[in-house]
DNA sequence: TAGCGTTATGTAACCGGTTACATGATGCTC
DNA sequence: GAGCATCATGTAACCGGTTACATAACGCTA
């Protein structure tokens, strides 16, 4: 079933009926119809490769993500898609890439079935490999700063992790542990980052054996805390790169007798749907996961659909501090407020 | 950057590239080299929509989610993608939808992107749908069985919630509750018909307020939780359709002060990873999400790459049961043997 | 050295749409 | 009624690959 034979069936020629397809030239409104119908009457459909050929454009927008599980992702893609079909695309997903490498290799065979790329990659070396890799295909990065010239997206994980750190100082303590995220990850070095510049800025106490490893799995939270009772000193509030860790954590140190939040204050990062079922609901920070999906979206289509190059945009967006019981301090919600909202240009260098 | 540009340049003819790049026809190994060459040089990698054109492959598979959240979700697209690319295709998602006939509406914009769909539709309404829909592109079904002649995988719903109910009664319960999924959900009414199955078989005591209304949302299982003591008789044990359910409904049994297990046992379904972490870690009948997905996969490829078309078949899936403390047994895991577990073909019959 | 099979490569049609350009019909103005 | 603009439609080239078929070169046998 062809667009000849719909041409043959009306007694018109392939240009009218794409023209209608279209809505292009002009047409008489009888041909219209008629044209509408007997597609209908032949389930017609316009092969979508055919199309993709001659115009040099599939609308397929394609989403790559990192080797990493969970609730995350899958609203990310959710959110991604519902703003992709508002605009009539569709999204091509290719997930659980370690090695870059081995995205470089999808990337390229991506050539000729998307118009672009919107990338998730937080291995903190993405910067240094973005721009080999994205050079010829219109790009957003998703949480992992560029360094080169092409959009990208962030949560400020930064600015989560001071507010998040100011809420513990200001509850009194001093003694404070971080239980990280995998190495490498820009999002928990990120959130590393803030946890430390809090410990020096309010003068905590500081330990090296207070920064436990972690990878952001439920798994590796439950065995931080079982092994937390043999900590020589013991903290009085731990602060988890992520809400999956934290509780696992939980599960292990509530196993263990201890009790949250009187024993202990336990706060997470991501505010998962789970955090507020948790016992006791989790303290945690909020990211605007949905938000980021949709504006990765609008972003990449602003410059598909732009004949000349805009200029690279980086955008953080804000978090949120949504207090609950795990810390001891009464349930409410403090928005934080980061300088960097609002679209800056990153400033170009040279290659 | 196109074929007949390699063809100039290493002074061969676009056929020779072509064959080198698919490795068919007798080349000679210097020229061969020679291509390799210079297309790495030129940066050169085929149009996906060109190619897609006249082999009439496009390498794709789509896949159609319904609206709904959650860890499930990305772990099946996970799961179909790692299938996927280990027989190089990609996968084209289509998520969020409710409606049939939006539904509908994508899949016809499917034709030409993709060589087939995997379609998770786990509305009751779907298999008298099924037919009409997906006559022109082959498709597994995945969770929502096909009385049309197309190929479908479920999980055994029926059969792991018979599972959990013997071993509820088994630990004495005759009072038990279930925390439904939405009406008109597949697994859903599948899940409610086991249970009711074995009250009756079991001799439970029966009442119409222990089937308490849900939607696999944790908000819904915390509302019944909070709704819970007034009932006007109380259970003794609680089998919620599914885990997000049951984790909110234990946080807002626990904060009215109701000890689980031991003032009343609770029970889940999907042993999702979180599970395991609660306080008191789940009981729950675990889903084997990867399995199911690798094998939508394997099936859909196979009826692809078949010239003949194949008798379409069902496979049903086995669950296992996963005993946590949450009901007051001791920890262990069952297998839950079916009978329908080997593939067996569905009787076709007159549409 | 003619005849033939085998191997390596070239030529051009084709996949199913889109679209620049050509053509024919119609209505309007002077 | 000739000239011209406008509207509706048709013709055919083109997008970038694949592949059937043609051709050229080579080696071998009789």
């Amino acid at each position: 079933m062809t667009i000849r034979e719909v041409a043959r069936a009306t007694g018109l020629s392939v240009a009218t009926i794409s023209r209608v397809l279209n809505g292009l030239g002009p047409v008489r409104e009888e041909t219209r119809r008629k044209v509408l119908e007997e597609a209908e009457r032949l389930q017609w459909v316009p092969h979508g490769a055919a199309r993709a050929l001659n115009t040099k454009k599939t609308k397929n927008l394609g989403v790559l993500l990192p080797d990493m599980h969970g609730e995350f992702f899958s609203e990310v893609i959710r959110e991604i898609d519902l703003a992709a079909r508002r605009h009539d695309y569709h999204v091509l997903v290719s997930s659980s890439h370690s090695d870059p490498a081995e995205m470089q290799a999808v990337l390229r065979a991506l050539h000729g079935r998307v118009d672009g790329v919107i990338v998730m990659w937080p291995s903190s070396a993405a910067p240094r490999l973005g721009k080999q890799l994205l050079a010829r295909m219109p790009a957003v990065l998703l949480n992992g700063v560029s360094r080169d010239r092409i959009d990208s997206l962030a949560i400020d994980n930064h600015g989560g992790a001071v507010a998040m750190m100011r809420h513990l100082v200001a509850l009194g303590h001093r003694r404070i542990a971080f239980l990280e995220g995998p190495a490498g990850n820009y999002d928990a070095d990120e959130r590393l980052r803030g946890y430390r510049d809090v410990v020096r800025a309010a003068r905590c106490e500081r330990r090296p054996e207070w920064e436990i490893e972690g990878d952001f799995s439920e798994e590796s939270g439950f065995r931080a805390g079982e092994a937390f009772r043999a900590l020589r000193s013991l903290p009085s509030a731990v602060f988890a790169a992520n809400d999956a860790m934290a509780m696992g954590f939980l599960s292990a140190v509530q196993a263990e007798g201890l009790r949250v939040p009187g024993d202990l204050a336990l706060a997470g990062f991501d505010d998962i749907p789970m955090s507020r079922y948790a016992a006791p609901p989790l303290t945690s920070v909020r990211v605007p996961i949905g938000a980021l999906g949709a504006r990765a979206v609008e972003r990449l289509l602003a410059s598909l659909e732009s004949a000349s190059p805009r200029p690279p945009r980086h955008e953080t967006f804000p978090t949120e501090l949504i207090v609950r019981v795990s810390c001891g301090a009464p349930s409410q919600t403090l928005r934080h407020p980061i300088s960097a909202f609002n679209a800056t240009n990153v400033k170009e260098k040279k290659s």
